[in-house]
DNA sequence: TAAAAATACTCCATAGGTATTTTAT
DNA sequence: ATAAAATACCTATGGAGTATTTTTA
């Protein structure tokens, strides 16, 4: 299981659209169209229906989506972070 | 910045050991160097002091630690409720 | 029939490995 | 001297792309 593909799914939820998901992730659709079946092979759990345009999260794929969104938070709170760390440091001339 | 990464550096935190941690994580020593060597310079931050054994986290090293493990310890539960949610699939009969 | 998603390839970046060297005690 | 981490080099998996074929409405 990867970040980006938690990202993936967070943009698709968003987006209602794999094209302008994909888009907002600066990827091709079908990158995040593999991405996405991967992360649900993994989690051998179908998080997008596709019986429908636009694409709708499932009855399942909606947990999965909450949860993923606070992981992806978190990750770029680290990011944030970091450049903050570095931020202060330049500032102390260390 | 991977959630494998962030595991990694957890691990170390957890063993105090570079050899212990790649065992504990079921990768060779030198792929845990390199990986978290490859985290640190994203980052652009030393997470951990070589200049002593055992290993320990620099200062900003805590930090970034304490974020990481807040991250992969969200990322398992992700992975524990997708098995629940499959249990309670077949459960079902569905 | 006109959008959007899936798929069949191809490529290559990089996670990971083995063997060795360097460093810290 | 010796245990542990870093590094040089190699391999192979899979993330990502292009082109095309299904799908859905």
């Amino acid at each position: 299981m990867l970040l980006r593909q938690l990202e993936y799914i967070v943009a698709v939820e968003a987006e209602r659209s794999f094209m302008r998901a994909a888009d907002r992730c600066c990827i091709t659709q079908s990158t995040l169209s593999q991405q996405i079946k991967s992360l649900e092979e993994h989690l051998r759990i179908e998080i997008f229906n596709r019986q429908c345009l636009p694409v709708e999260p499932t009855r399942e794929g909606w947990l999965i989506i909450e949860k993923a969104r606070l992981i992806v938070s978190a990750a770029r709170s680290l990011e944030g972070f970091a450049q903050q760390i570095r931020e202060e440091r330049t500032a102390d001339g260390a």
